[in-house]
DNA sequence: TTGAAAGCGCTAACAC
DNA sequence: GTGTTAGCGCTTTCAA
């Protein structure tokens, strides 16, 4: 493998001048550029990244450390964000942290050995001050994603409160007025967003929030489940259920096929992610689309320095078979 | 941050000797590796991964480049390899890569810069010639997972054939004798060993394989649909629909339910993954389970030097709803 | 079993 | 604008 002394030979010029150009600084004639790209080129050759993190006390990495929510969610942040380290000569550097005694050890050996020169962290890590602590001590900038906004660090939070109150807003033009929402895991800095934009939706169309509407969720299929089985059991029941996020629509979905309800005709049923699993399902969910892959680059770009378009980062309304029907 | 020269003065030691019990080499007296580990203690330190790359050659990290057929199968295979890294002080670097004209470019990048001591490569990528050649040429040290046996490299290979042999005896069973079989996309290793179970499957009980039940499939729910509806446009439908993996099996599922007929009391179906769908999907979907973090945990152990019981990696028949009646 | 010296391949700081 | 020098923090080699 050449390295840079071999280049600068070959080019005839100082091993200073070919780390300059590499590096793309200012000040260099481009006579002399074109001198060293050639040797380059003609070298093959290519920078070892241990021997510029050590000269230049840069690690050219991003660390996202990440405990596991959905794994769809997890590749789509790590693709948003890999393929904008790599449009900026970064790399990186992702690993599963359990929730337990290990996990600030593991964060912080990823922080002293790796020495990351970003971290991008979701939830559930976002919002847990003693992970975020940490990282601040360590002083390492950090870039948290949907989580909230009183913690060290930038924030890139996602509007669901709107796009919440538009799933409702859609149920209601279906003619639904008895709505049932299935609260979000009651942890997580999205749980008052989403609930604030069924509320508002509610208000919207003038209909008071009704108590027994409103079931606690914990995010999987089966508080999904029961959170519908509890719905279906009202003396009025709801025409059309809104699951703060898709397994708990899925679970609703199992309630309601195993009661020999019809979806959509006897139900309507909405979720929240855009999972897999809502577009395979019969018949396939409506639900709400994060730019999850948008999250991963924007945070990327936040910590290479680059500017963000904080208007990109738009939900969508995905509206298929499991809303299809009017009401009534 | 304190160096190596902190520690050594503050041991009243070398530097080679703090490196020697760092590295756990032979021939330390114990009291010295007191001395040094105390030292270590007192003063917090943590060895700069960049300058040990820089000086012993070797880069501590072991790269997964990847191409995303499932976000389940991925982050399973990223976490087994990345914890398996972390317990021998690895670190995992996964990259998603696009199958363009970049592919190869970027898996070279990858390998330039980072130098990494070891590569795993799961289906697509490790059945790519053209991509497990570019590794050869670099001398990467390679293991591929559940890929072809012709390529550089080492290959963890799992039993599919067997399973699938299994999955049939189970279907027979319930009393089925007409089985359909959706194919593995056509491109991928596996297709020979699962299809070649099926066959197994049905001379076990002594039945003859009929070519109209054997549908072609590409993974997908779509084509998973398409060879469902044919199969059960056959004048004489099977009772049974056995997808060789769990997208097609939700396409099938999809079918059934639009025609109007119930799973698993009209039609059994089955799948192959235990994709996070199938155990949401209504009914939940027999299926096969594949030891994902344990091939991705194997895969790290063999790259770091590790003995690999290939006993232990064993696939499991999850029997769930889609196929708990009897045939007839 | 331990230590001294040299150097991994690059960049920072400064001089010219 | 370009070159020179001196390291970055560790491991290797070789000597003791």
């Amino acid at each position: 493998m050449p390295t840079i002394r071999d280049v600068a030979q070959h080019a005839g010029v100082s091993m200073k001048s070919v780390s300059r150009v590499l590096n793309g600084e200012a000040h260099v004639r481009p006579q002399l550029r074109d001198r060293v790209m050639a040797a380059v080129e003609a070298l093959d050759f290519r920078p070892n990244l241990a021997a510029r993190q050590l000269a230049g006390h840069k690690s050219f990495i991003i660390a996202y450390p990440f405990n596991n929510p959905s794994a769809a969610y997890i590749t789509e942040i790590l693709m948003g964000a890999a393929r904008t380290c790599r449009d900026h000569g970064y790399h990186l550097v992702s690993e599963p942290v359990e929730l337990d005694d290990q996990m600030l050890p593991v964060i912080e050996r990823l922080i002293t050995t790796l020495r990351p020169d970003g971290m991008i962290l979701t939830p559930p890590l976002c919002d847990m001050p003693a992970v975020v602590e940490h990282v601040a001590r360590f002083k390492v900038p950090l870039v948290r994603i949907a989580g909230g906004l009183d913690l060290y660090g930038e924030s890139i939070v996602i509007d669901d409160r709107t796009i919440s109150r538009a799933m409702v807003a859609h149920l209601m033009e279906k003619g639904h007025r008895r709505i049932g929402f299935v609260l979000p895991h009651p942890e997580h800095a999205l749980a008052q967003r989403r609930f604030r934009g069924y509320l508002d939706g509610l208000a919207e169309a003038g209909i008071e929030p009704e108590p027994a509407l409103i079931q606690p969720g914990r995010f999987d299929l089966e508080s999904g489940a029961q959170a519908a089985a509890a719905l279906l059991d009202l003396p009025l029941p709801p025409t059309a259920i809104f699951a703060s996020n898709d397994d708990m629509a899925l679970g609703a979905l199992r309630v309601a096929h195993s009661r020999g309800l019809s979806v959509p005709d006897d139900l309507a049923i909405a979720g929240f992610d855009d999972s897999p699993a809502s577009r395979l399902a019969y018949p396939a969910l409506t639900t709400v689309r994060q730019p999850t892959q948008l999250l991963g680059a924007a945070a990327a770009t936040i910590l290479l320095g680059g500017a963000l378009d904080p208007a990109a980062i738009k939900h969508e309304l995905l509206i298929r078979g499991s809303t299809a029907k009017l009401a009534g």
